[in-house]
DNA sequence: CGTCTTGACTAAATCGTTAGACTCCGAACG
DNA sequence: CGTTCGGAGTCTAACGATTTAGTCAAGACG
């Protein structure tokens, strides 16, 4: 049994020939000998139990079979999601997958980005859009390629090679339509700090659905987060508490929530409990992402927009690995998903109905 | 600014010193030269903006600042949040995580092992210990070091070099007496395949609960889950559907149901509702996790045992790199992480208080 | 009969770092 | 004045694969 480490050249000397053409067994370059040495070769192989070093032969070659996956918050369950699913894609193409935490903080991005290339790593995947690449155009003339999960706009062409997003202006419209739908007038924008893409749409699509709707947009309805120094774990459901509180105690208040996601949807149901409010009677809630299972056990269950992550991972994934293998080059590729809403019990009529 | 790039030995040409030299300072090995010297080299890495490539590093001294992460599932956010924090943990002692998701195959699980290895992984925490570590035993030989999330029995000796648990007899035995002392008598478990230590360990503590309340043990009120085939996305809360609907149905219908995780107790809700039984009115659900967010505003909130997790996966974290870095040796350390019952209100006395 | 091919491999140079063995030089010592 | 010693670096093999440019023998061709 191979106990100790074996090398190819140990492999070559077993089956008497030399590196090179274990090498080329190994590389599937077997025309250019006879099959009795190849099959010789191959022979050695699983008598020693050879594996080859990844490490010298990356250092070689300069392919490395890992991608990265970055992401912006280890507070939400959306991202465990995100991150179970990209591993799952990349699996199947023989990929690993590094996992990067960047708490949305640029210079922990660039950081790891820098660690990526360094260790060879030339793909990653953007979690969720920053407002700017900007800071990682340079990483981008060092080979890295990004695929978005949500489309970005200023300079992205230089590093993004691809995304995968829904038309995040439609679902929010949608969303709340369905708010105005039901006859909701005052409809709070319950958000954190407003620096990704898909966030900024998400705002501009409940914006054009109040329009739509005659319905004058009252920036005082809008919250965006407490300062950004309150970061890191108080996120999610905690910042949707203290957002429903501020917005619920207004004297106009709203009678219904659209939430940047479902976390914060969560976080407005106990905010709203706090103040006495009952979800969907006094206050109707609406989220995004349909985090699995949540969503539907939430009680009430969450009206939400679906996102049909484990399509859109895979997408993603095969969009960076075709970059990486060669397979595709050339202008950006930009894929939107369906999203969807899904309404469950969390929104109904204003006025108790 | 440095575009290409730039070796080492660029770096030595500039500073006009030998590439040992410009490694030597890098290595902080400065005792055997002039500060001068030193300097000048800091200076030209600094200007030609030089960054080491790891993967020539790494093979050159073995050592990998990755980990991997084996997560048993993806169908479960708790793996979700558990490579999270393990990804937190390895990022303050500069290490980067790998994910792996071996479904809880023992193949793939070998499979992962090897790619690890062969990538010059040295490292890996298992996140949910399979009843025996015999599949690993080579890969120990090869290098490996294992941290196990739960304690294992078989074998592990020779592959686990430390483990963080709860004490998964007493927490069981915590949460079924909390149901037997509200005068419960027949209470289910609900359970998937049995083929973790964790999982085998629960359902001893239930034993010993049922037996000190003086409640006989029935092997018809344990529910191990659906043929093996069945398993994938299907698990979790769909199993916990399916599990309830078997044990509700049966003449002596539980009163309780004590569930593996979570999501098993969130399908046992789905699963009671479908029969037309209320929780906690008709049946008693209590979980285990505490799943963050969704425990908690799962409807009714559900009762559950807590596992400290962020603590936990830093101990594991830091156990396996203290190995890696050889500050620890030597028998594996196992630590016992204190699990704590949260009492919400899926569980009430039974017949409908 | 000498040169060209072709088939079947092999030699050796990388890839970018590291580390133990050396070198070189001036100062100190006997 | 010859030798030893320590400081300040440098040399040179690796690490384990890949790959380009050969080598060598045997048969083909003119």
């Amino acid at each position: 049994m191979g106990s100790g480490k074996v090398s190819l050249r140990d492999v070559a000397r077993h089956a008497g020939v030399s590196p090179s053409t274990v090498s080329n067994v190994l590389n599937g370059r077997v025309g250019r000998m006879r099959d009795e040495t190849s099959e010789r070769v191959r022979q050695a192989v699983r008598e020693l139990g050879y594996a080859p070093n990844q490490l010298a032969r990356q250092l070689r070659t300069g392919q490395v079979r890992t991608i990265g996956l970055l992401v912006p918050s280890v507070a939400n369950p959306f991202w465990g999601f995100v991150a179970l699913r990209v591993e799952q894609a990349a699996s199947e193409r023989n990929y690993q997958v590094l996992l990067c935490n960047a708490e949305r903080d640029p210079a922990r991005e660039a950081r790891f980005a820098e660690t990526l290339l360094d260790s060879g790593v030339r793909g990653l995947i953007f979690g969720s859009s920053p407002l700017s690449f900007d800071h990682l155009t340079t990483f981008a003339g060092r080979g890295l390629q990004v695929v978005a999960f949500d489309r970005s706009l200023a300079g992205a062409g230089s590093v993004v090679v691809g995304s995968v997003e829904i038309d995040n202006v439609l679902a929010a419209r949608l969303a709340t339509s369905h708010l105005t739908g039901l006859g909701h007038t005052r409809i709070g924008f319950l958000s954190g700090p407003i620096r990704t893409v898909s966030r900024r749409e998400r705002l501009a699509g409940y914006r054009q659905a109040l329009e739509a709707a005659g319905i004058g947009f009252d920036p005082g309805l809008v919250w965006e987060g407490a300062s950004v120094t309150a970061f890191g774990d108080a996120e999610g459901a905690e910042l949707g508490r203290a957002g429903a509180h501020h917005l619920l105690s207004r004297p106009d208040r709203p009678t219904a929530l659209f939430t940047i996601n479902d976390m914060y949807a969560i976080g407005a149901y106990a905010g709203a409990r706090d103040l006495g409010l009952r979800v969907p009677d006094d206050l109707s809630v609406l989220g995004f992402d349909d985090l699995p299972v949540l969503a539907e056990v939430a009680a009430p269950p969450l009206t939400t927009v679906r996102q049909p992550l484990p399509e859109m991972m895979r997408v993603a994934t095969d969009q960076l690995i075709g970059r990486l293998e060669g397979e595709r080059s050339g202008e950006p590729e930009h894929v939107t998903a369906a999203a969807e809403l899904v309404v469950r019990q969390s929104t109904a009529p204003p006025g108790g109905r």
